[in-house]
DNA sequence: ATTAGCACTCTCAGGTTGAGAGTGCTAAAA
DNA sequence: TTTTAGCACTCTCAACCTGAGAGTGCTAAT
């Protein structure tokens, strides 16, 4: 169907998409010739923008304004013609720097990525807490507070941490407890949900129930967005004139609020997308209504088939792609890193 | 200064009051005769409206137009005309379900506890982790993950948990670090960060080094907003009339936005306020420039001395007030119950 | 103390206008 | 065949004007 572009008709596409990501007004013929003193005129360009616009890549907003680029223009753009541009060196070093010093926790780095992302691309940014695929048992705590109530501590493969507090039919001494935990962590050690349920300890009530917990906490854990969502920058987007109305902000916006669509979201780049890939999703993609006027750029951090998150941005689709592609996938980069470094199994 | 206001002038304000909040627009003398068929002319309304807007509980945008209150309008409005709306029985019944069925986790709580709010104020909601004046030491635990990593989780008096990373600078098997758990548990047990840093165990180098993490966290934790802040709701604010300009809603946002100046503000309630008693900032109140729009109605729960957290609203300056407060105390009470019921001490 | 009446003020929506930007087309030039 | 200059045409946008409408403040009468 669509016919191969000329060369000349990728840089007038590029150029338009340039110019108009900086201004955010149509781009005319004259503009473009003055702007970036083209050896050719403005009426050769008048003819470009034509095929351009027939093909599917521009758009008129109205007769007599200049051009604007399509979703399809975008996505050429991006799949084609849009390069990398590698964050500046120092400004590498200062962000390294800074997750250095949070060093802290995985809460903190979560936080800070999220906070860099932000600035760095002046747009919404998302990222999630990291999530195994297999949730294993790793390690279990009872501790006993007043009379029959025992605060339940779960740590998983990967390093997850959940939390219950039991309500015991009978009450039960520290000993007790401790002894029984023990026991679990016995039994337990590196299972799965399914394996848990499948065995028959012949336990005590109290420790059956236990392990009833146990079971429906890691079963939890398994549902995908179920951790932590970091957002920052949402202001951000309400500052780009594409949303001084504030209806379209609040439409793009409330996908962010709404956990189960913001997950269904997510999960586009989960399936088939590896660690490293970038995925770009541009004007909803005829999927989220809510997102017809917004890009969202979306990667995976952490160790595959181990401990991966979601990290991205969301913005107007008026964006500088290159920019902020290497930065999502910068920032992707040193989160995978820290998970490496600090992998528990 | 200001001199009492008569019965008709109460009534007058509280009915201004209460027309604006229903039409967001300037209501005149007319539309109020009207609007509640009073038995006293239109004529004697505007000389009434005449010494309001002298007193400052009124204000015209200009000159041929209704009045609005002022912020001190609204001031004199919450803390003597505005009558407590009690939330209809069913709908206090479909709100406490809720809350028996998320009976999960603390997480799932406090994010309900955020979306009632924001679902019932129509505006944006805030709500913070309960958390200890008086941290404790409850619990330590110690889980080898791979060399000489080690997952150190924390316990604190109140339930508060509290994770991180260590790298000994020697291996150790997982039999050792349950004993050094057992023996910091017993040593510490109930002790303040203080108490910690005070007493000197003669520990061997790895237990020192524990130790020394377990105080940097318990003082970590003594920080006032250091956990998890609950928003929803964050697009209805968008919603309101007064924000249709982005800017305008992008200030105030961008509040909820900043940490520390969201801390700042919550702060606010704990300094000399109860629990129960409920806080209501207006237009700012000189010291948030970005709340020059808003109103923010805030108060305590949980337990006092012992763990409690903030939560509240933020909305435009034209809200249904005696309904927010209504709605904001009867959750803090939700909130409260379930801190006390689960409460590990 | 209250009210009817009235002149006055100000906003707002609707309509008009002219400048400016940008296009498409055509005919000539390369 | 491709490119370009020239030009008529279209459409937006800001500025301006205008009249209707809403609401006030004042005054004089009740």
């Amino acid at each position: 169907m669509k016919t191969e572009l000329t060369e000349r008709q990728k840089l007038l596409l590029s150029l338009i998409v340039h110019e108009h990501t900086r201004t955010a007004q149509p781009v005319g013929s004259k503009t473009l010739v003055e702007q970036f003193t083209l050896p050719i005129s403005s009426a050769t360009i008048r003819n470009e923008m034509t095929v351009l616009t027939e093909m599917g890549y521009l758009r008129q907003p109205h007769t007599s304004a200049g051009r604007v680029p399509t979703e399809e223009g975008y996505r050429f753009f991006v799949s084609n013609l849009a390069q990398q541009t590698i964050l500046p060196a120092p400004m590498r070093n200062t962000i390294a720097h800074q997750f250095y010093q949070a060093r802290e926790d995985l809460d903190g780095w979560l936080r800070l990525a999220a906070s860099v992302l932000a600035t760095q691309s002046q747009a919404a940014s998302i990222v999630t807490a990291p999530h195994t695929e297999r949730v294993a048992f790793k390690h279990l705590e009872l501790i006993s507070t007043r009379a029959a109530q025992v605060l339940m501590v779960l740590v998983l493969v990967g390093g997850e941490i959940r939390q219950q507090i039991l309500s015991l039919n009978d009450a039960a001494t520290q000993e007790d407890l401790s002894a029984l935990a023990a026991r679990i962590n016995d039994l337990c050690a590196n299972c799965s949900a399914e394996q848990i349920s499948r065995l028959d300890p012949q336990l005590d009530p109290p420790g059956a129930q236990v392990l009833e917990a146990v079971r429906q906490q890691m079963q939890l854990s398994q549902k995908l967005v179920t951790g932590e969502i970091y957002l920052d920058g949402v202001t951000n987007v309400l500052a780009e004139p594409e949303f001084a109305d504030t209806e379209q902000a609040r439409s793009a916006l409330s996908l962010l609020e709404e956990r189960n669509k913001l997950a269904d979201l997510l999960s586009r780049t989960i399936l088939g997308n590896e660690i490293g890939g970038v995925q770009v999703l541009i004007g909803g993609e005829g999927t989220w209504e809510e997102l017809r006027q917004c890009s969202v750029i979306l990667t995976r951090y952490g160790i595959a088939d181990q401990l991966t998150g979601t990290l991205g941005v969301l913005g107007p689709m008026r964006m500088p792609y290159g920019r902020t592609i290497s930065t999502v996938r910068f920032v992707a980069g040193l989160l995978s890193d820290l998970v490496a470094e600090n992998l528990i199994d």
